[in-house]
DNA sequence: TAGGTGAGATAACGTTGTTAACTTTTCGTA
DNA sequence: TACGAAAAGTTAACAACGTTATCTCACCTA
């Protein structure tokens, strides 16, 4: 029994690339027209495709969505890259909030279906992420350096749990941009711009957090970066 | 000419009346299948109509949306009726955070469509509602405690801007709910119980953002009330 | 009593996700 | 070399959706 014929693996690579040009222009049409103006029927006619060819590659539009969320997170975890060289692992966090409000600012869309969506409850995630791999897992890495701050003991008594710590950290920055993107436009409420706030937001869970002497240090690197 | 017969009052409390009968109809869809599985056909049979007939009482499904968030914005409001009597402006920040986390999870589908709804810009809010009253709108009500703490010297002195407070300590609330609410059933993150969290997000945020020596005091009342 | 209007109903259009059934090309094997 | 199977599509169709145009009918006013 031949498993793998030379014919065969030209299909296999094939239906591979046909599969990643789905995924880009789903990608496209996401960044173009929102979750809202995605559909099957219009991404099929991007790419010159009927709509029932996708169900071919993907069995149903949440699996094809979840894919794209899959690429986007690895693309996520990617702008984390620099920051893994870091060596201090409270301003290692501090920088990670910076990130992660760069990210999801410079990508809404993607960061709303990542995080805001509703409509799927297990994002798939099948692909390419190894969970719980800190240089593959966002949250993975975000629960590493701050278990990495507290067993050097920089968090105050009361902290002990890093899934705690790392989901409430996690929880204020995702806080402004999910505020910023879902109601930003709304003028109900007087929006102050939100790069300054999210500083001002990760300054403030870190003294709230840490020991008292340990978040006055590694803060300043914050302001150096260029402001993009 | 007669503004106002008889007739044509009896006319107007019907309508009224049946524009209330779909909202509370339209309440009670949006909980039972959440935003996704609400349709206006769905809400046109559950109260023995056709769907055409809402467009007499409504323009369309986002503005009948936007109606039912209304209601549940007074109520919202309502939830922090109690709070209003607390005089202590730090507690009662407190205090409010607690009851955000409260309102969010009792009622997550109404939540959801208020602060994660990204299909409407801006929220409608017509009714009963009057911008920048603390008595009625709720995101007024949180400016003003902030800043009653803020004159009284209570933030650290690189805080001024009772709007960046505001939105800075709401956010850091929302974050935690919004996700409960969309990725709380993804088991790729090991969620910690929501409660705990966010009563270590408000001390956390407290202690970050008031003088030292201002915080430690007001917050032990929010352990006294019952946990329901 | 004639006519206007208020509050619905019917029918229809275009779009959506998805499935069933069919075609066509390509390939491994007898 | 002919045959059957599978791969990668297509066409046609279904049910549900939001929304509009058009019609009906009761009731109120002049």
């Amino acid at each position: 029994m031949s498993l793998a014929t030379p014919a065969a693996d030209r299909r296999d690579r094939a239906k591979q690339e046909t599969r990643e040009l789905i995924l880009e222009a789903a990608t496209e049409l996401l960044i173009a027209g929102g979750v809202a103006g995605f559909s099957m029927r219009k991404l099929a006619a991007k790419i010159g495709y009927t709509a029932t060819a996708i169900y071919f590659h993907f069995p149903d539009k949440d699996s094809l969505l979840g894919a794209v969320v899959d690429q986007q997170f690895i693309a996520f975890r990617k702008s984390f890259e620099r920051i893994g060289k870091v060596t201090h692992a409270v301003e290692r966090l501090a920088k990670m909030g910076k990130a992660f409000v760069d990210f999801a600012l410079e990508h809404p869309d993607h960061y709303q279906f990542m995080f805001m969506n509703t409509s799927i409850k297990a994002l798939p995630k099948g692909g390419g992420i190894e969970r719980g791999n800190p240089a593959q897992d966002c949250y993975a890495f975000l629960r590493a350096t701050v278990q990495e701050s507290l067993s050097a003991g920089r968090f105050r008594a009361e902290f002990k749990d890093a899934d705690q710590l790392a989901q409430l950290f996690f929880a204020g920055v995702h806080g402004l941009v999910a505020l910023h993107i879902a109601r930003g436009e709304d003028p109900w409420v007087e929006w102050r711009p939100i790069r300054p706030t999210a500083k001002k937001m990760v300054e403030a869970l870190l003294r709230g957090l840490l020991r008292e002497g340990e978040c006055e240090t590694p803060l300043p690197p914050c302001d150096q970066e260029a402001p993009r």
